[in-house]
DNA sequence: TCGTTTGTTGAGTAATTGCCCATGAGCGAA
DNA sequence: TTCGCTCATGGGCAATTACTCAACAAACGA
């Protein structure tokens, strides 16, 4: 976790030179003048900016190949909305740049005047994309998350994003208070049940916009490294024919939801509706190719963020 | 001018590249190297990324001190909007912070899915700041020229932003066929008369939302440096209590247009209503101080986009 | 076809930036 | 008060980037 809360003066201080720097376009030297500090500490102020965020760089142009490699996508299965970034073929993070553009598409979002309900699901890359965020204040939308907040140790689950979520944005937040995987389907059942529960569960129903992550399986995947299931199930689970999960709902290459013990433990709520409402996935790189053309042909989601190379894949296969 | 139209798939390398070295945070080697070219093509591409304004850089943290002084501008004048940008004191220039301000402003009107008209005046600093919008489709918006586009030498105004914005907005444009200044009250309404120029000047007394540059006086001001006026109008204009304008309308200490045949002979739409909508004035810098503050008590806008000493100087005068 | 012009390229070099480290100030605990 | 710790600072230096220049190639016009 990057160190929080620089006293305010300071990040004042790194919001000018910041602005000094990429706006005005002066040198480090130049702003270390004005401001009466050595260059280094201008330089410092400068990463500073960088590093909490306070300068944000968009690249505002269609790239040619993107666009099309988008419209191909959007055409072959029939999704409602495809963005494609620039790959980095050097770089083998699952976020860099898919966590930008969706940054980007939640704040279109969320600036919205008319009151909207965003669900959130879980995972490493929309946790980068939330990181991506800045503040914003939209009183009027409600945003819910899919999957429960406790780990299976009972501890407070870390990439259940709604949190880091409430740190940019001022909106009511509805998060679930459930484990993501309970014990058996009576259990869920029961916790379903509960008022509280039943209410968060109504409301991400009828989420006007969803954004889910594609993990995918193998003793490398999610629900591996985080605990949730053991290396014999997940060989299990595989051997059934499941290649990917949202939000904990596992599904074969078909995109279909498998008939398995474990889907019935999933506590997390069904994923809002296709036909009504817009759910966007997001996931890009190799080791996901299965689980997202799953869930595109499937129609898990109806909308799907990812880069160049995915897209291509998506498309040849 | 900066040059124009670099081939499309120039410009989609330059956004690759950008893309590459702003947020997936490569070096200009690694670039090079992963696009096949030589390093130094890598940083042309990414300098042309930069100049052709694909890259865009907003600064997302609100400065206190600019903040403040914002707050303190619109209650002292009763003001309906106030943005302060930081100055920067090495920089003679009077539109670097202030462009890019009035750019993301313009740019929220502009996104408003309602339809709007929206007025133009003129200026350096308008065009600065038209310079910076990015490619935006709006067709059910309309934006109209306050100022006629023919210099006195019968050219086209150069200064007259509609056609730049014209560039980059795709939305309904409506210049005003006319000179800036006619010769005599008579021929201004024999041409305001006329059907066209009528229609424009209604849907300018419309304008839900109106940007203006604002011009001081003087033989260094831009009515004499753009042939407008000769030096001893100026002069005359200035013993008659004269301090800056608005699209050619001349206005005094007060903000009070002045008596004078030089404002009989301005072809301009009126100013907008300040109280029925929003009149934006950009300015800055110290040659514009007395100007700006007569705008102000005048009434003439009713929101101003300004830097810190500009906005100091309005506070203590 | 042959200059001429315009624009692109890579090399070299100057300018700028990023990072490491020694230093010392500030502060809490002994 | 002194010790030990943390952390901001500025110097120095290596890495990175921007700029200039000369060569070259494509486009153009006579």
């Amino acid at each position: 976790m990057v160190k929080r809360s620089e006293t305010p003066a300071r990040l004042d201080d790194a919001a000018r030179a910041g602005w000094l720097y990429y706006v005005a376009g002066r040198t480090q030297d130049e702003i270390a003048a004005a401001m009466g500090i050595s260059r280094q500490s201008a330089q410092r102020l400068v990463s500073l900016a960088v590093a909490e965020r306070l300068i944000k760089v968009r690249l505002d142009h269609p790239i040619a190949a993107c666009l099309e490699l988008g419209s191909q996508l959007r055409r072959k299965f029939g999704l409602k909305h495809v963005e494609v970034v620039p790959s980095d073929p050097a770089s083998s993070s699952t976020t860099v740049g898919i966590a930008e553009a969706a940054a980007a598409e939640i704040e279109r979002w969320l600036k919205r005047p008319e009151p909207i309900v965003l669900a959130i699901g879980t995972g490493r890359t929309l946790k980068a994309a939330v990181d991506q965020l800045p503040a914003i204040e939209c009183p009027n939308h409600r945003i819910v998350s899919l999957t429960g907040n406790i780990a299976p140790d009972g501890s407070a689950a870390y990439y259940n994003v709604i949190f880091s979520m409430a740190d940019a944005v001022k909106a009511r937040h509805y998060p679930m208070p459930l484990p993501v995987l309970v014990t058996s389907a009576e259990e869920r059942e029961l916790l379903h049940g509960q008022q509280l529960v039943r209410s968060t569960l109504n409301m991400s129903a009828q989420a006007d916009v969803t954004f889910v992550g594609i993990g995918e399986l193998g003793i490398d995947g999610p629900l591996c490294v985080d605990g949730f299931l053991e290396k014999d199930e997940m060989m299990e689970l595989m051997r059934g024919g499941a290649v990917g999960e949202i939000c904990g709902w596992i599904f074969d290459v078909d995109g279909r939801l498998i008939d398995n013990p474990i889907n019935e433990r999933v506590a997390s709520a069904p994923i809002p509706s296709r036909d009504a409402s817009m759910v966007i996935g997001l996931a890009k790189g190799k080791r996901k190719f299965k689980a997202i053309r799953a869930a595109v042909v499937g129609h898990q989601i109806n909308a799907l963020i990812t880069d160049e190379e995915t897209a291509e894949f998506l498309l040849k296969n």
